[in-house]
Formats: structure tokens, sequence, C-alpha cells
RNA sequence: GCUGGAAUCGUCUAGUGGCAAUGACAAGAGACUGUAAAUCUCUCGGCUUCGGCCUUCGUAGGUUCGAGUCCUACUUCCAGCA
């Protein structure tokens, strides 16, 4: 069972902590995707100096590559990739509904790999085994993202994505009862051996000898599944809907998850208003997680306010390989022949390494010719941008600042451009 | 010196009588929200009342209704032979 500490409340906005088996994470937060176990053009060490607390990986990417059973083999998403540190995984709907190939059934969705064309079935209970093979702390159910935006289709979707909720609730509570019997068997080990270091697997010859052993995987038999406590988020839908909202949310809060995802937001229109909606509605005491938002700043101040907890979003790294870099002034983009002789950091006011040892100039030049550096240092900018100021908005939270550092924020952000 | 061949928009390149002229790169700008994204889109001779007008394919002439395309001379470059 997910620990969540609520510190602080003003109105739906909250301060709280979430305590996972690989830490902690201070919230409000924002979570770095990390699609196939890797931030994109990052290290992992940079990822933890640039002051990330989480990183969120993708199903439907590690299925096709490396394989949930490897990952599993390496000790988890954490072990595996060097995280060591609270981790997140997307159920890999949101990816199978965009291949032109995804055909939807109550079972579940068959699909081709878009790597090598292979024929592919997800269900919400492989959904669930392949994330516990990952191993991250948290985890999504499979939910179905409905294409279009009518009202009978969001419907829909919607109540399919309750009844595969329910799978998703009795398959991951079967594999954390695995996960229990487990840990009684580990603590019992570890006064045998007197093991010093964390254990975190077991062999599946111990479950064996259990009644409970999970339906015969042959296969799974030289596995070891991990022996940590992982946790499952409800994902609430409805689209622009707010009856829909209301009732995906009164919907989700009945299963009685670890916590929440809300997901199918696509813009920041109307998005406080949903969310107020739907976090009235979903117990206070469980985080809630806003899914894919969180490349425009209005966009977490609003979820901030509004009683979300973490955020994720491709946003960030996407802009930065492609030049797009954030300032307290608005975005700029690097590559514009402007700045090929300025001599000012990308952001004075930013600590990142990038703006603390580079110029404008000197990125300008690395984008015009093409160097790795160039996505290096701007990502690194990028996602210290957006993370610190998730991080400026807790403080803020906590200091009853909140109001005024929206307003000064925003309205600095967005004063000359676009909106 | 002789014999061939070649000169096109920053660069390379298409074009053998109807052409402001192909493609790539470079350049300029924009987009990106649970990442099939180191990707994608637009502009790229000059003016324009958006119908056009003007100036362009080494230089100068010529043939033709019309020439980047054919002819002549010149200039430069390349290859081969001396």
């Amino acid at each position: 069972m997910l620990k969540f500490d609520i510190k602080k409340k003003t109105g739906l906005a909250r301060v709280g902590t979430i305590h996972t088996a690989h830490g902690d994470i201070k919230t409000p937060a924002f979570i770095g995707a990390a699609t196939r176990a890797t931030v994109k053009s990052l290290t992992m060490s940079e990822m933890r100096t640039l002051g990330s607390q989480g990183i969120l990986a993708n199903t439907y990417h590690l299925i096709l590559a490396p394989g949930s059973d490897l990952i599993q083999e390496f000790g988890g998403l954490a072990e595996f990739s060097s995280w060591h540190g609270p981790t997140f995984t997307d159920s890999g709907g949101f990816q199978i509904f965009s291949l032109p190939s995804a055909k939807i059934a109550e079972e579940g969705v068959k699909f081709k790999s878009h790597i090598n064309g292979a024929k592919l079935e997800m269900t919400p209970e492989s959904s669930m085994r392949d994330q516990w093979k990952i191993g991250a702390d948290i985890h999504m159910a499979f939910d179905h993202l409905a294409k279009s935006e009518n009202y009978d289709d969001m419907k829909e979707a919607m109540l399919r994505t309750h009844r595969w909720l329910d799978r998703c609730v009795a398959e991951h509570g079967r594999l954390s009862g695995q996960v229990a019997l487990l840990e009684g068997d580990l603590s019992r080990q570890r006064e045998r051996t007197k093991a010093t270091g964390p254990v975190t697997s077991i062999s599946w010859d111990a479950l064996a000898k259990r009644s409970e052993r999970p339906g015969a995987r042959s296969n799974a038999q030289a596995k070891m599944p991990l022996a940590y406590s992982q946790s499952l988020y409800a994902v609430v839908q409805g689209g622009t809907f707010l009856d829909l909202r209301a009732e995906s949310a009164r919907y989700c809060a009945s299963v009685n998850p670890d916590g929440f995802g809300i997901g199918g937001v696509f813009t920041a229109d109307g998005m406080a208003e949903m969310l107020e909606t739907v976090n009235t509605i979903l117990p206070e005491n469980k985080p809630r997680h806003l899914l894919g938002m969180g490349q425009e700043p209005r966009d977490l101040f609003i979820g901030a306010e509004y009683g979300i907890d973490t955020f994720d979003c491709v946003g960030p790294t996407r802009m930065a390989r492609n030049g797009t870099l954030y300032t307290h002034d608005g975005r700029i983009n690097i590559k514009n022949a402007k700045f090929t002789r300025d001599s000012a950091p990308v952001d004075a006011e930013c600590d990142c390494e990038c703006c603390k040892n580079h110029t404008r100039a000197y990125l300008h030049h690395l984008f015009k010719t093409d160097e790795i550096t160039a996505k290096v240092l701007a990502s690194i900018h990028n996602e210290h941008f957006i993370v610190s100021t998730v991080d400026n908005i807790r403080q803020s939270l906590m200091d009853d600042t909140f109001e005024k550092y929206k307003r000064t924020f925003l309205d600095r952000y967005y004063k000359s451009s676009n909106s």
C-alpha cells in the first residue's frame, strides 16, 4: 500500500510526500518522462543533479525492447536503469491506441509492433503482469483512450476503462498477494542468513511451494519476482465532459486504488474546471498524477492549484532536442540567428549546468553544427526549468505565496509571446 | 601549344526550343503536452493594388514568334596528348 502524507492543504492544492519502496517524492513534483527507461539524451546522474525526484517509463516500449522479463531479471526498472529512485510506468495504452493497427475489443487491444510488425495483444491483465515485471513503484491501469471528442465515443471509452479497471485491480491484487508472501519469505531468509544488504528478489521455487502460486507460467520458473511493494493508480477518463469526468472519478475512487492518474488531457483549456470536478470527488488522502501534461508552465500552475501531486511530460526534453528552450521571459528558439553572438546564458536566473557554464552563442553554435552536446545541455536546462518550477510551486504553497508566485511567473512568461 | 569537355539561385545538382528554372544541402522562421519525434511544417531572385510586372543559367553578339537549351567569338576551368 502506497503511503502518502499531506503536509499542507490550500483549497484543492496540497503539499505532501509519496513514500515508495525506492524513496520519497515531495509533491507537487514533475516526474521525468523516461519512455524507454531513459530520459532522452540525459544520463540518470544528470537527472539526479538537475533535481528530478522520479522517472516515468512506458510499458509498451519496454515490452518491445528489452522485454519485461529481462528488466525483471535485472532487478526491476530502478535497478536496471540505475535510477535508484521512485519510478512510474504508464500502462502502454496511450501508445497502443495511437497505432494504426490497433483493434479494440472487450478482451483487450490487438496491435502490431511498430518495430517488426509482430502481432501482439495487450489486455488489462497482461499490462499489469508486464508492469509488475518491469517493477516500477507506481503503475497505471490500462485504460481506453477515445479517438474522438464525440460524447458517445467518450462515454463508451470511459465505461470500457472502468470495466478494464476492475480487471486491472484484480490482477494487480493477485500479483500483490504473491509479493506479500514473498516478503514473509524474505524476512525469514534475512533472519536465517543475517543478510545485511537489501534482498529484493526470490526464486519462483519458493513460490511454487505455496498454494497461491500463480497460474503455471512455465517460462517464469527461472525468473526472480520483484519483492517490493508496487502500487496501482486508476485512470480517470471522460474527456472534456464534466459529467463523464465526475462519473469516472466516482468509479475510480470506488475500486480503492493506491492513487489516481488523470488521463486524456491534451490542452490547458478547461483543465481547471475538469480538475476541480474530478479532484473534489477523488479521496483526498491519495496521490493524483496528471498524465502527460506539463509542457506549458501554465499547465503546472493550474494542475497544482487544482489538486495534482505529480506531473509527467515529454515536452520539455522533446522541445530541447529541437532547440526550443524555456526562459522566465518565455520560450526561445536557440537556433535563431539573433543568438549567434549572444553572450548571456539561456536564462540568467537558472542554476542548471547549462546556464551556469555556457552562453547562448555557444548553445546556438552546438545546435547549428548538430553536436550531440546541444541536445544534452538543452535537455538539462528544459528539464531542470520545469522540475524546479514545480519545486518552487511546492515551496510557494508551503509559504502561502502561491497566488503571487503564479501571477508573477505566468505574467512574465506569457507577456511578450503567444498568449 | 593541340584535341576534347564544362560554366545554372551560398554550395552541389536537374534541365537539348515555351522556364523564374529540378532536387539535395546550407540559410531563415514556426510547431511539438501519458515520445514510432536527434521529428515535422513553411519560406528561400526582386517588386506587387496578388492579376501580374521586372531581372536572371560565364561574357558579347546572332538564329528564332520564343534561347539556360541552337550558332559564332571571347573568358575561365577540367581531362588527355605534347
